[in-house]
DNA sequence: TTATCAATTTCAGAAGAATTGAAGTTGGTG
DNA sequence: CACCAACTTCAATTCTTCTGAAATTGATAA
């Protein structure tokens, strides 16, 4: 059977011109290049060269050079595109995430991830966190960003971070003049908005709150205007509020449980392709640290 | 370095979706088979099985199936092709002839050559002993036939068959009454038209009538009108005289030695493709065979 | 023509890689 | 939970390729 490998030396052979430097040039000894090159013409079933001083071709040389030039270039591609794969520095990645993750921590996490994956193809997509589920679980996304879900399905849950519920309300309200964290019960006779994060919270007192409210808006632009405007207060995760906002308060919740848990969505089932395991790991490396910082400098303001 | 073979292994397995078949297929056992997937995965840095039942790709083995495929094609075709070229099933071949054999004889033989080499190209230029040199030696023909030269040159020539001079004369010519081959004082006073051919007969007796002949005619439909048309007298290779012609004579020379010499013309320093190597021993077996039976027929009509 | 010399080939032994068969693991199934 | 088939591991073996020395070849110069 011939080899690839015959041929890289017989390739080294014709344009060296002679056994010696291809020799040198391949790491082998003049003996061994020879008796390669004898194996490559029988099993081909003719003579490379014209005579035994290998600077000329026969016409059967010559196909074999093209031929065999062809065919390493092209395997050689292969192998790097193989490896480059592997190594997750080319490939396609679709993220799921939900808004706040997407809008206030994916940004330098991604372009970081990205300066040594140039050629990396993303996709991101921002979605709540039950379609953010469903699209990893269909696999059209690789991996997904979203809150803590109970019901497994095909999906598996990572924490990442945890992200305490704040209050929202206008800075006119008699709560901001409370020097201490909100208790529920200060917010007894409050209107409050409800919106999709706020369903998740345990606590009963909220629970009953919540259950009078007659409002509910899920996106957070839309929710601050209604706070702002006076219709009532709102209480959402601490990482969806990006920066500050003229005319509203942001309070701290006495209950400590009130925080929502984000983490990664992936499937059980099938392995991630290299990309989406490399992003998996750098996420779970940088993230809580992202966050931290982001939460940290939203406090500061 | 990541080898074909283990590429092909890898296929196998792929396609067969268990060690054990595939191990089958390329006959070898099992326990080699996933050693060169183990390997094959250690040097291209990732996992190419979900698990280790080999029923399920990952990413980079689809990747790697695919691009595998492809090159396994390839290399199998390329093979294929220089050992197609090595054995002369494929290439060109460009032949030069003097009329007479390219008229004769080639059709034939042509044809008995290209039956088992359906796929080879072929090109056949008839054309005067000088040019068929002149294109041998320049590479523009593989293989020339025609009659020897003195002049070496860059070619060599190999002896085919030799081809007897004859008179062509009208067959009511007082010669015809001669119960006996021609002798040269036969024709002396005959009017003798000179022609390509004619020129290489070496007896002076020849030369001396040749001298006084004022036509020189090169092509031989020509000549045969001009020599019915009275016009005169001449002498050709057997060979020439394709089939019998109305009112037209062709008489035996008693001079043994007015032959020419018919062979092939081959380039000395560079060595034939596959193609020109095989026709140039099938001619070498054929052409003095057919050119016996040609002559036969000939004589015999 | 012969002598010379470097390149190439040949050869036998050495080194290295792949393969085998047996034993040990693993994961799915009744 | 035990079984079974598939797979992996391991050490020994076999096969391939490589090396270094010696022989051969063919070009160049004497």
């Amino acid at each position: 059977m011939i080899k690839l490998e015959a041929l890289r030396v017989f390739v080294t052979v014709a344009e060296s011109g002679n056994i010696k430097d291809a020799a040198d040039a391949v790491g082998r000894t003049a003996s061994a290049v020879s008796m390669t090159l004898k194996q490559l013409e029988d099993e081909i079933g003719g003579p490379l060269f014209q005579t035994d001083r290998k600077n000329s071709l026969t016409a059967l040389g010559n196909l074999m050079l093209d031929l065999g030039r062809e065919q390493i270039r092209s395997f050689d591609k292969s192998v790097s595109i193989m490896r480059a794969f592997a190594h997750s520095r080319i490939g396609s990645l679709s993220i799921a995430s939900v808004p706040s993750v997407a809008t206030n921590v994916l940004p330098p996490i991604l372009q970081r991830f990205l300066e040594t994956r140039p050629q990396v193809q993303v996709e991101l997509f921002d979605i709540d966190s039950a379609q953010v589920r469903r699209m990893v679980e269909s696999g059209v996304a690789d991996i997904g960003i979203a809150g803590e879900s109970r019901a497994g399905g095909g999906v598996e849950f990572t924490p990442l971070f945890s992200d305490r519920f704040k209050l929202l309300c206008r800075d006119d309200h008699e709560l901001c003049r409370l020097e201490r964290p909100v208790e529920w019960s200060d917010l007894s006779g409050a209107t409050l908005i409800r919106n999709g994060a706020s369903d998740r919270i345990e606590a009963e007192e909220h629970k009953r709150l919540s259950a009078q409210s007659l409002i509910t808006v899920y996106n957070v632009t839309s929710l601050v205007a209604l706070v702002k405007a006076g219709l009532g207060l709102t209480i959402l995760p601490s990482l969806t509020m990006h920066g500050a906002h003229d005319g509203v308060a942001v309070l701290e919740l006495a209950d400590a449980a009130a925080s929502r848990q984000v983490g990664l969505v992936e499937r059980r089932d099938i392995p991630p392709s290299p990309v989406a395991a490399a992003f998996r790991a750098f996420a779970v490396e940088q993230i809580p640290a992202m966050v931290a910082e982001h939460l940290g400098t939203l406090n500061g303001a």
